[in-house]
DNA sequence: GTGGTTCCGTCAATAAACTAGACGCGTTGC
DNA sequence: GCAACGCGTCTAGTTTATTGACGGAACCAC
């Protein structure tokens, strides 16, 4: 019957539930006020929402006078957030990343947490926004790249249809029309964007995006054989090996995050974990499939289908 | 005055009008029956909100009966979204990474986009929350870790003082009872959690997280000059220096992640764009705090003031 | 101890937000 | 040309939330 009514629950009034089930369940307390502030209703109205909480899940909370909060008790379960921590650790790491502001999330303390990495430049979200109509509209664009020389750049047009992500940085999959092929441009080196207009190109033509291919990973032989093991564990391998559907053209991206493309021997077996089996195999399909995308380019016809303006792609 | 309306809207009222925005600024169109399915109200509610929206911010939009949607214009100006592109790029990694649910994002079509990297085992609820209490509450637990070998893995006693993230895995960094130091434990590869009790050791005298010492990096100078330049920009160096503020015990993932811990010239300098200059130096640091930390531990005496059950840390 | 403060809960009256059902209008597709 | 669909709007009625007032429990400073 409780379930029941869950679903009737207006969707504010669920969002305020699902609040307190949030800060009950990870951060084991609230008040009264904490609701109130955080989606601007009255105390009166936050005592209500709360009295209708403790209603559908009587065992989950009990009030502190003496810390002036509610507390989770011991039997705590869930009741309307599906317990993921994901989203808890997605947030925590968005927020000490400065991706999302604080206010955003439904965090009252942050645990005391630390994102490894290096910050890098903001993508401008203009940019992005023509990037993105490109993609759905198959328009090409002026772009001009960031230049580090000083000197004016070079306009380029580029026909973006992917976004990729990096390493902390996102690439838009694009032909070039100077160089009548499909490469990568990563967004936050975008410096200014102008002129779009419909793209005669067709984007599957870029096989290196459409083809996959399974990189086969193995532990470093080179590691003892314990430590083999715990990799093996660790990437949660199956006979020994994990294969992982890879993008050709985002193969070299993963290859480089795990310093796969270093050979053998040269780095110490810690620093190398991974050993990518069908290194070779990889290398053949990628250069493959870029040698017919050219060729399908460089033959023509070009596409002539267009979809509407502002179509779903 | 809009700007005065703005602030009296309900929160409810709010996230709509915010809803609005979005999809006019990133998907260019929107129609009302995704507002009124995405909040759960009815579709004269939805009449009446996006009425409301086009009162406050009129040149935005425009209705296209033919598309059958609310299509954005040219002059389109955000009026209720900061226009974060973080925000959606961060949602879009989200809901590619399988972090996130699609529905609880303002997503319709998602724009074709790819994560590279390798999912990981996923943490489990309950041991994070144990976690998160032993930090908030000052407590030790007792800790089953993965084994690879099979054979019963020993519990060991840890208690974690803050989180940190590196390369996709979280680490819980803890004292451990049976070592009488501070180290990581990956949350990811912990199997069972049970006992937890008061711990007398206080996070503080863990000198290598509460040190902080500048990265010192540069271009790799084995690159070409025009290429140094690149990362200089890339990297958003001043007097083609840049300085990460690192806590001492997180400096060994940030060199890892960026290859700083390998020896210049032996990887195609390509695969190491960047070296850090003053590596002994850091390296010396942590070496010491780690002492510092040995010592203070093993003199004692340990900390006796607790904070009471559930207390903000 | 005593007053002041800050949480919480609740009652009653009023205002705002929202729904249900019904109707008309324009565009699209068969 | 007709059904299907999405939009806008009207009326009446329900739910949700606000304002204002009052009282209880725990804590702090004096």
């Amino acid at each position: 019957m409780a379930d029941d009514n869950e679903q009737h629950l207006r969707w504010g009034v669920r969002r305020r539930l699902e609040f307190i089930d949030f800060r009950l369940f990870w951060e084991g307390r609230f008040n009264r006020k904490a609701l109130a502030d955080g989606f601007g209703i009255s105390s009166q109205q936050a005592s209500a929402d709360i009295a209708q909480y403790e209603s559908m899940a009587p065992d989950n909370l009990s009030y502190d006078a003496a810390l002036k909060a509610y507390v989770r008790t011991a039997n705590f379960k869930p009741r309307f957030i599906g317990q993921s921590t994901d989203r808890f650790l997605l947030q925590l790491a968005a927020i000490e990343s400065d991706w999302m502001r604080k206010e955003d999330s439904w965090f009252d303390a942050l645990p005391p947490a630390e994102v490894v990495g290096l910050s890098s430049r903001k993508t401008d979200p203009g940019h992005l926004l023509a990037v993105l109509d490109a993609i759905r509209n198959r328009l090409e664009l002026k772009v001009e790249y960031h230049s580090m020389t000083g000197s004016a750049a070079p306009a380029r047009t580029i026909a973006p249809h992917a976004l990729a992500h990096s390493k902390g940085r996102w690439y838009a999959r694009s032909w070039s029309r100077e160089h009548n092929d499909f490469r990568d441009y990563s967004l936050n080196r975008i410096q200014r964007v102008f002129d779009p207009r419909p793209c005669p190109v067709d984007p599957k033509l870029d096989f290196e995006w459409a083809h996959t291919i399974n990189l086969i990973l193995v532990p470093n032989p080179a590691l003892t054989e314990e430590r083999q093991k715990a990799v093996a564990g660790e990437y949660e391998m199956t006979n020994g090996e994990r294969k992982v559907p890879t993008r050709l053209s985002l193969s070299f991206y993963l290859m480089s995050e795990f310093n796969l493309d270093v050979e053998e021997g040269k780095l110490a077996p810690e620093k190398q974990q991974l050993i990518l089996n069908n290194r070779t195999e990889v290398e053949q399909a990628r250069a493959a499939a870029r040698q017919m995308s050219k060729e399908a380019l460089a033959r023509g016809p070009r596409v002539t289908t267009q979809p509407s303006p502002l179509a779903r792609p």
